[in-house]
RNA sequence: GCGCAUGUGGCGUAAUUGGUAGCCGCGCCAGACUUAGGAUCUGGUGUUUCACGACGUGGGGGUUCGAGUCCCUCCAUGCGCACCA
């Protein structure tokens, strides 16, 4: 009766799906918690060992929460929808649905070998039209909202409407066109259209015209997240600006929120600082500048946005971004011709060019801008090094004070104002704010730090300039040319949007056999004309992009076959935030982001009752591949042995880590693997051929992809499971290492041996009354292990419990009392095992309904202990002393001691420091 | 360049609060049982030294009776951002 654990695994496994163990309902006498995993998209890769690791400790949580007597919550799903599938579609014909639906198949497979804990019947898909449903409910819920300022919350738009048929839009900046102004009279008078027009731009969700990032060979458009160094994040494409009109998220309204919450949620510092620096809001002031230009009659002003506004004094040029609209209006005749060329320069260069080389480059544009303080004359120049997306798209440049100003000043001749006095070296820009400020008219003598204030003050006296708060991030991008994504519930009808209305939800996404875009870089959906046209109108034929489905789907697993809502409050109120969330760092600054603001929104709107999702948020790190490299021998079908290959003109190649045990090659298996190394020689060290070896990306690419599939059937899924934890802290990256895995391995026969004899194959478990050791050993284990898993140390608990084992082991202890509780502790690390335990023991029903054992004190407290005295650090001797002896009476038993009155020489201490349960260290 | 994180045996790692550094596992060495072992079990394993001892947590400095832990500084690695005015 050896360990089976594979008998073990699939009985237990199917037991769990027959009963619905893992099923849970809302119940409000039970304490809730709710530990949610990234959801995944399916894509066709399969897992490698490096997927599960968050899987595992968040399911490890779950049962561990479970077993401490919380409503645990923990469900699964898929963000089905999104760009791959359709590559794949186009690129293979087969359809997204069908292929997706396979890749769940597979992904499920994997999933269950594992033993994990989900409750499958909560499953939800992006992709499904009982889903989508709902994100498009949402969608038509931020479009029937706009962002008060004036309350910072998300209000109804008819709420708008009638402040603006009532007021005008005074007291309500329009974000979208800031200079639209207009009273209730003009607003009445406005068509139909108009008032659309303009409530469009105040619109949570709106439709308008912007610079968005387009990827040709993708056929979409991205949001900034989705594009790294000017390439689209999937596939690496190219990716240009270009205007077009999009759907946009108006998110930019919650970044103060979104960077106050942070506040509130137990987030790593590293990803607060990804997403604050994402937001990047910045402090400053807008200026107006007078611009004075051949062509130019008076009243035209050059807007820039600074943060130094002390600094105004020191300006010795401007500098506007070449897309800026005043560029035509104020180039002087006799610079036309440059600043035609230079346009044409900067068109000819990509977006990644542009951030691969940052080269200095720029024109005089011929006119001229008044600084409002002095009255001198500051040339206007055009630069890519300005960017037009950005505050104003124009810049006051200040050489002694900016760095990169300092450079465009020197390269261009520009003479340089000194306003730091000694700060300044002439060599190098100083950003300094301690200086005391000198030739600057009013503010001399005044310390920079200071001076900002009173600039603006002075500004906002004359009207031209306030203080300004500016942001980094830009609205979200939040339509796609593509059809495997959710449809805009949206008619267009004579230009204006019209919501469809909440009953012909969801509006379905049409089967399409042939995925070609459509007209005018629309979208697939596009070339079908009976599903276009409706009601008089014609619908959107743009989708949702990805991050819509995944923005909210947290809060469809608390309710996930609601039809009436996506949500019921009673389920919210209950499940309420997410208490821990695991997942990887990529969606720092996309999804983790958007679905803040969604929480927000839809907590303004009164639909949820907290305006933070995720509580507390932990990030997995990353298993990377051990690669195995061979090195043939150039020109040859020969390889030669790494220790070796020194002497020889070798190439490198990968050869499959499956094919090599440890570093030693099967150079039998390798000589099969491909037709290329057929009949291959090996020149060996030893007698063996031994691989290099590399860490890199798990990838099929490098032969170095381990299938958690392949160590569950060879050691179990418990033991996988134990191991991945053992391999070190759960955010911390690490190489996979199979060779561990056996001493794990090693642990669970161990602990099989407790309650079993292998050889005579029966059970060991004896009924007998445990001896004070043997609960000691029990004890002190499952303290620990409780600590561990508390404070998220799965590998040290995996430590503990081999220590554990260990012990009782060596106390031949076969004590039904002690193992029970031992079953018990291990049922969320090796839950499998742990039921086949609790059957051995004789008991009903899973193990994970029974507490968490609680713990014997008396067992564990020592009444004497063996204390190191030291004198002077160093130590001396040991006392063993009563553990609930005062400070005063250890004082005294220490000083009675001859060792230490020997090396005191008859002195007394200046001072006895008495570590509890450490140590007695006496000061001389 | 800026920001954040991390540096401990041959390897992965451990060390409440500053209190005997190296737990647990891998690997390695020795042994037991075996026809055999890539099975199981036992013991050993930071460096140096015959030994007593000395040294030892990336380098240097500091605080302290005492520092892997706190402070300063330098170095290395990883991650993120990168013309955001």
């Amino acid at each position: 009766m050896e360990y089976n654990f594979r008998a073990i695994e699939k009985k237990w496994q199917e037991s769990w799906t027959r009963n619905s163990v893992y099923k849970v309902n809302t119940d409000p006498s039970l304490p809730k918690y709710y530990v949610l995993d990234m959801f995944p998209y399916p894509s066709g890769a399969g897992l490698h060992v490096g997927h599960p690791l968050g899987y595992i400790a968040s399911d490890i949580f779950s049962r561990h929460k479970r077993l401490k007597g919380f409503n645990v919550l923990h469900p699964m799903g898929y963000d089905s929808f999104g760009l791959p599938a359709e590559q794949y579609a186009i690129e293979h014909g087969i359809p997204p649905a069908v292929s997706t639906a396979k890749n769940i198949s597979t992904f499920r497979q994997q999933l269950d070998k594992i033993g994990f804990c989900y409750d499958w019947s909560r499953e939800v898909q992006t992709s499904d039209a009982g889903y989508y449903k709902w994100t498009q409910w949402i969608f038509l819920q931020l479009f029937g909202s706009w962002y008060n300022r004036k309350t910072q919350k998300t209000e109804s738009i008819d709420g708008l409407e009638k402040i603006f048929s009532t007021a005008g839009n005074a007291a309500h900046e329009c974000p979208g066109d800031r200079k639209l102004v207009f009273s209730a009279e003009e607003w009445s008078a406005y068509s139909y259209k108009e008032q659309q027009e303009i409530l469009m731009q105040y619109r949570v969700a709106y439709c308008g015209y912007g610079e968005v990032n387009w990827c040709e060979a993708l056929g979409t458009v991205l949001a900034n997240d989705e594009v790294i160094n000017g390439v689209s994040e999937r596939g690496g494409f190219p990716v240009v600006r270009k205007k077009l009109r999009q759907w946009y998220l108006r998110i930019t309204e919650y970044a103060d929120r979104l960077v106050s919450g942070l506040d509130t949620v137990d987030f790593s510092e590293s990803m607060k600082e990804m997403q604050t620096n994402w937001i990047g809001k910045s402090y400053g002031a807008e200026i107006d500048f007078k611009l004075v230009s051949g062509e130019l009659k008076d009243g035209h002003v050059l807007k820039v946005y600074t943060t130094r506004p002390d600094t105004i004094f020191g300006v010795d040029f401007m500098v506007i971004a070449p897309e800026h609209e005043l560029v035509h209006q104020i180039t002087t005749s006799g610079q036309q011709a440059a600043v035609d060329e230079y346009l044409a320069y900067v068109n000819s260069r990509s977006e990644r060019e542009r951030m691969a080389e940052k080269k200095i480059t720029g024109t005089f544009t011929g006119a001229y801008a008044v600084n409002p303080f002095d009255g001198r004359e500051i040339p206007v120049w055009i630069s890519e090094y300005v960017l037009a997306g950005y505050g104003t798209g124009a810049i006051m440049g200040v050489p002694c004070g900016d760095e990169r100003d300092h450079k465009f000043a020197n390269y261009f001749n520009i003479p340089i104002t000194n306003i730091i006095g000694s700060y300044y070296d002439g060599v190098e820009a100083n950003a300094t704010k301690d200086a005391m400020l000198e030739n600057s008219g009013f503010l001399n003598g005044i310390v920079m730090r200071d001076a900002g204030a009173i600039v603006i003050a002075r500004l906002e006296e004359m009207g031209i300039g306030q203080r300004r708060v500016n942001y980094k991030m830009r609205d979200a991008a939040f339509s796609r040319q593509r059809y495997w994504g959710e449809p805009f519930p949206i008619i267009w009808k004579d230009g204006v949007a019209i919501p469809l209305p909440e009953s012909e939800l969801p509006l379905m996404l049409p089967h399409l056999d042939d995925l070609r875009p459509g007209p005018e870089g629309e979208g697939p959906l596009a070339n079908v004309p009976n599903w276009k046209e409706h009601g008089g109108g014609v619908r959107e034929v743009n989708t949702m992009p990805g991050y819509a489905g995944s923005s909210w789907y947290f809060l469809r697993y608390m309710d996930p076959q609601n039809d009436s809502a996506f949500c019921s409050r009673e389920a919210s109120d209950y499940w309420n935030q997410v208490d821990l969330y695991i997942g990887g760092t990529e969606h720092a600054v996309g999804h983790l982001l958007y679905s803040r603001m969604w929480t927000k929104a839809l907590f303004d709107l009164g639909y949820l009752g907290f305006d933070e999702p995720y509580k507390r948020l932990v990030n997995q790190g990353k298993i990377g591949g051990d690669s195995r490299l061979v090195y043939r021998v150039r020109g040859t079908n020969t390889f030669v042995s790494a220790g070796l290959k020194d002497g020889y003109e070798a190439d490198e190649l990968h050869a499959d880590v499956n094919m090599v045990n440890g570093f030693e090659l099967d150079t039998e298996a390798f000589i099969k693997w491909k037709p290329d190394f057929d009949g291959a020689q090996f020149i060996l060290e030893n007698g063996k051929y031994i691989c290099g070896s590399r860490l890199e990306k798990m990838s099929k690419r490098y032969f170095n992809v381990v299938n958690p599939d392949d160590i569950v059937e060879r050691y179990g899924a418990d033991t996988f499971r134990m191991y991945e934890m053992f391999l070190g802290p759960v955010e911390q990256d690490k190489p996979w290492d199979t060779k561990g895995i056996e001493g794990v391995h090693r642990f669970l026969k161990k602990v099989w041996r407790l309650f079993v004899d292998e050889e005579k194959g029966k059970v060991l478990v004896t009924d007998a009354e445990p001896t004070a050791a043997e609960w000691k050993a029990l004890y002190r284990m499952i303290k620990k292990i409780d600590e561990d898993t508390e404070r998220f140390s799965f590998n040290t608990a995996v430590s503990t419990f081999m220590i554990g084992a260990n012990e009782l082991s060596d106390l031949k202890c076969h004590k039904k009392q002690v193992l029970e509780k031992f079953a018990v502790s291990l049922a969320a690390y090796a839950p499998h095992m742990a039921e086949e335990l609790w059957q051995i023991l004789g008991k009903e029903g899973s193990v994970l309904n029974s507490p968490w054992p609680a713990v014997e004190e008396q067992y564990l407290v020592e009444t004497s202990k063996v204390y190191p005295v030291a004198i002077n650090g160093k130590t001396r001797t040991e006392l063993s002393l009563s553990l609930d002896a005062t400070q005063h009476q250890v004082e005294e038993l220490v000083l009675a001691d001859q060792t230490v009155q020997k090396w005191l020489e008859g002195k007394a201490p200046k001072k006895v420091i008495y570590v509890k349960n450490k140590m007695i260290n006496l000061v001389v």
